[in-house]
DNA sequence: TTAATATTGTACTAAATGGTACAATATTGA
DNA sequence: TCAATATTGTACCATTTAGTACAATATTAA
């Protein structure tokens, strides 16, 4: 159990690989460029990563997903009225700076920038997609047990709709960043839970 | 106006490099598998296309715009029944094989994979999307005339539910291939306009 | 036939890429 | 104090990258 200490701490330079790859697409964020705003070099690096860019990357997107996944959860859970929490969360979209407006969804990015060969970590997005789709019929689900949402709807499909509009708001905030037209676009797409 | 003959085609080689391009991002992209798809060489791409890479990139997505930005203008006329034929686009989609689901809009893919630097061409698929919610509204005028959408609600506000959903579905179908979810999804969204 | 010219194919270059090798270093426990 | 050991930093490597230079080639018009 000796040996020189670490530098660094796994949850910190991942969250700054993540900054990095936000910004560009996996095959366009050189290493150099990673490892520089991880703030290690290489020895350190591929002791760690024993699968390079790929395993920092896959890892990243699980250390994206206990930042927002479980905290989702953890915020439904807490406030009391998921459906709220989720609506607002849309909501907040519409507001943040033109900068922001810029960043997609990490998943949905994985899957539109990852070529064929990065199989798993495609897989692992889908995953971690699928997830977040859960998540929204639970919130739909406590939504008409306190009849904020139709009861007469199926939840699993208002869950459906929920994602598949989080995947669109996510490239349409890109192209346009009126916070009036994108609050139009939100609340009309939540009447289709009404 | 002597001189050695082409061997190609502009419209046929960039169609070429539309299909590479739409399997990896364009930083994944290289020219030598570029150019090995168009069938040409380096002489004569670098003739013809001075700006490189780039410049194909820019080209392309104004040839694939031809090809569906005016496709669908001259159907809309066409037939006589703009939304029923926007509405059987969507649904078309469900039930395409696997494979093709994995592709996304040329422009939405370009929003998420080109990196900062390439302002040009993330401008011009903002400019090809907007264009393409012109459309979609269009299209929603003409069924309000036909009493297909309703006539209370604003075509713009609609035609921005339109683009945003067509935007999600792309990124949905990638994570979901199941065609009876994908069509309940779109079935769903369509209620919007009712 | 031939001059003018547009296109082609290939050899080449400089820079960047992801990754490895390994000596130097800083710690722990005996 | 020192052996054992985990981490670090750097020099290095083979490959790939986008792009250039230019001689060879195939055409047209005089």
């Amino acid at each position: 159990m000796a040996g020189r200490p670490r530098i660094y701490n796994d949850e910190n330079i991942i969250d700054k690989a993540i900054e990095v790859f936000r910004g560009k697409c996996f095959d366009a964020a050189s290493t150099d460029e990673l490892l520089a705003a991880m703030g290690i070099g290489k020895g350190s690096f591929y002791l760690n990563f024993k699968g390079g860019k790929e395993e920092l990357y896959q890892r990243s997107l699980k250390r994206f997903a206990e930042n927002l996944n479980r905290k989702m959860e953890a915020e439904m859970e807490r406030s009391g009225d998921a459906m709220g929490y989720i609506k607002n969360l849309f909501l907040k979209m519409a507001n943040i700076p033109s900068a922001q407006k810029d960043r997609g969804c990490y998943y949905g990015d994985a899957l539109v920038q990852l070529s064929a060969k990065d199989k798993a970590n495609k897989e692992l997005a889908v995953y971690l997609l699928k997830d977040l789709h859960r998540i929204f019929t639970s919130a739909v689900k406590s939504g008409q047990e306190q009849g904020k949402v139709a009861k007469d709807k199926d939840p699993e499909t208002l869950g459906w709709y929920l994602i598949n509009f989080w995947n669109g708001i996510h490239i349409t905030k890109r192209m346009e960043k009126s916070p009036e037209i994108l609050k139009s676009i939100i609340e009309g797409n939540f009447k289709l839970l009404e």
